[in-house]
DNA sequence: CTAGCTTTGTGAATCATTTCACAAAGCCGT
DNA sequence: ACGGCTTTGTGAAATGATTCACAAAGCTAG
């Protein structure tokens, strides 16, 4: 099952937010017709996006909506908990620690980590904000799946080296770096000054 | 000059970051070679890249770190300021609203919007929290360039109609939801949990 | 049980993006 | 001023992603 294009798991991902809409109103079966409708592609996408896992639907009807949710929650990996480690309990951290969406979808906040004794002790939605230059101690005991690094630039490519050593295999990261991994860990860089400039970019090349 | 991938303007901007680097270390010239090298590509992505533009290099030297710079700048449409307004004073707004990296680029909050009693009236960095049933009239005045919209998913949709009404043709979306606007509207939406999502199908398929 | 209708699953075709590879240009040292 | 070295700019080739189009499958009604 190698190669799928990151395009494919970007829009499985969407469907399955879908889906669980309909299922939520209780709706059984959706073809891909509907799914493509409200997802922004066309029916033929969405089939040869699912195709590349199985056939998951049935001809005629389309596909039953519980059954798909929990296709593509396997496919992604949603079924099980992640236990998530956040690095810098700045203005954006804080966001994403009183977030309920990450929680509700599998993704715990279990540790937290500042350099700042201003932050270092105070508690944070339940978690004490630990000393980041305590990561290797405190996390040596605690099996972390991903971290999330929100610090400024310049701590962010250190902070992933110390992660990486320690065994983390997947990072979330703020940043404005490009972060250097070795390649049997997967980082993706949120990067939203670079968003507003692609829409800079298309008012002043399009509108 | 229709037709320039989007994938294309992301590594625009990823090189733009960089030579803004390099000027601020006082480097004078640099060969796609360097430039691919920190961003993650291959020098004939970058020369490729910038090809679809004009070209800008010095061959058998490379490229003038502040010549490309200005040319990438008018190219992404940085060469000006923008007027933003934000609507939702929500835990991912209130960061947005702190974080000078926008303001730095050009992207300066003019306005902020809510619905909530407890939030209107407030001062934000500056700025008071408006009340977004007042969002036609306070807008009527202020020339507003582009809209980031960190409101609940189930506000997003009608908030971004009434700012396509307002002339609005630039929206940052985090809602979870696929916002429709007309085709001379230009959207980008930030899917937190659909990074994470990605991360964790990586995750349980590669590593 | 059959005819008619609907919708999937998927090769083949099209369209888009990246990589290759090399001639053309410019610099530097002699 | 020339030869050697470097690096650009760009068609052509290769690779990757999306769209097309249709046979196969299943459901429903009579
Ligand atoms: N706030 C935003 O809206 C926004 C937008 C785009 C990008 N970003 C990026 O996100 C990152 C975080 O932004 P922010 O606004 O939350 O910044 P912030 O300054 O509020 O928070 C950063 C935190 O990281 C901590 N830190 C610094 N070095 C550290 C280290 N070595 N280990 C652990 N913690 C460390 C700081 O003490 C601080 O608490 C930055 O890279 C920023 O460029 C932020
Ligand atoms: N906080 C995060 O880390 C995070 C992560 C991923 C996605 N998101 C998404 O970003 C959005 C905002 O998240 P948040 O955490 O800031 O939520 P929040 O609840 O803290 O803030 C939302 C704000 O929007 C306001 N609002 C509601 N309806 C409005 C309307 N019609 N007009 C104007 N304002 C209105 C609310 O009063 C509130 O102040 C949500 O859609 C959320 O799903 C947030």
């Amino acid at each position: 099952m190698r190669k799928v294009a990151e395009s494919t798991i970007r829009r499985l991902s969407l469907y399955l937010r879908l889906l669980e809409e309909f299922e939520a109103q209780g709706i059984a079966t959706v073809s891909s017709e509907a799914l493509a409708g409200r997802g922004g592609t066309t029916s033929a996408q969405v089939r040869k996006d699912l195709s590349f896992f199985g056939s998951f639907g049935k001809r005629g009807l389309g596909y039953s909506v519980p059954e798909l949710v929990t296709e593509l929650r396997a496919i992604l990996g949603l079924d099980r908990r992640y236990q998530v480690a956040l690095i810098g309990a700045g203005k954006i951290g804080s966001a994403l620690v009183q977030y309920r969406g990450f929680r509700q979808r599998g993704f715990d906040i279990v540790a937290i980590f500042d350099v700042d004794p201003a932050k270092i002790g105070r508690e944070w939605n339940g978690l004490v904000v630990q000393d980041s230059a305590a990561l290797e101690t405190a996390l040596a005991h605690e099996k972390i799946d991903m971290a999330v690094l929100v610090t400024p630039g310049e701590a962010a490519q250190p902070l992933a080296d110390r992660l990486v050593a320690l065994g983390v295999k997947a990072i979330l990261n703020f940043a404005p770096v490009q972060l250097t991994v070795p390649h049997d860990v997967v980082v993706k860089t949120v990067n939203l000054a670079l968003e507003l400039e692609t829409l800079s970019y298309e008012l002043t090349n399009r509108g």
